[in-house]
DNA sequence: ATACTACTTAAAGTATACTCTAAGTCAAGC
DNA sequence: GCTTGACTTAGAGTATACTTTAAGTAGTAT
């Protein structure tokens, strides 16, 4: 069984203490199991959860869906229809913003090659 | 000459009149003409710059980096090298977020494709 | 025993980007 | 001439996601 302090998960994941303290509190992971003098013992579980919400939160989806999630899981078996909407929503949504942000990429990258040529002269 | 006034930009690029009017007081967009009366008269170069602008944020750019930017525009020919500079910043920070969000996208596809494997058992 | 460091909590503070409010002006229609 | 509706401003308010603060505890090193 692996026990790992918040220290360690922070530096492993590149996420501020108080920031995993505050998923905590929103429900996004955990509750995370303390020793008797109340520190929190990080597990494996704790760690892939913490792994997945970092990366939606890194790809944009809210604080918000993502506690809703996390809900509809904890309340068991009978909410896997609406979890499977939420995440294809989400998917959409992501797919969407990708599109915008390829679309900037490219605006960007032809403004650059505008100024390069612009430069050269 | 184009005139149009703020409702009629608000309409057009879907972005909120008190947006416009935020954009333009730091600095975004702008200064706007304005008739006698003081009501904003948006001409053409305005709103390409107004394109630009949603464009770049629809991307997550900062209104600070794109304030930046604009400054350094104005500055004239000799900031050229630093626009180039902070663009090929900003590109490169876009790289790495469209990255994170197609890793997101791709999880959530798996999670789908295992509730919909899951769901039709 | 005392100093040091990392942990704990609840609550306040910060940054970013809007968005709304209040008070007022102005042109058009009745 | 008065109402209506869109505009103006400065400044206050809101939402989201942290991040810091203050006050306190617990375990380890000297």
């Amino acid at each position: 069984m692996i026990k790992i302090t918040i220290q360690e998960v922070a530096l492993k994941y590149e996420i501020n203490k108080d920031t995993l303290r505050y998923y905590e509190k929103e429900g996004l992971i955990g509750p995370i199991k303390k020793n008797s003098s109340g520190i929190r013992e990080y597990q494996s579980d704790d760690l892939n959860r913490i792994e997945f919400v970092k990366c939606m939160r890194s790809a944009g989806l809210s604080i918000a869906v993502l506690k809703e999630y996390i809900k509809l899981y904890d309340e068991g078996n009978h909410t896997k229809e609406r979890r499977m909407a939420l995440l294809e929503h989400e998917k959409e949504v992501l797919k969407e913003k990708i599109d915008f942000m390829q679309q900037a990429y490219d605006k960007l990258e032809k403004k650059i090659d505008y100024y390069k040529k612009e430069y050269g002269k």
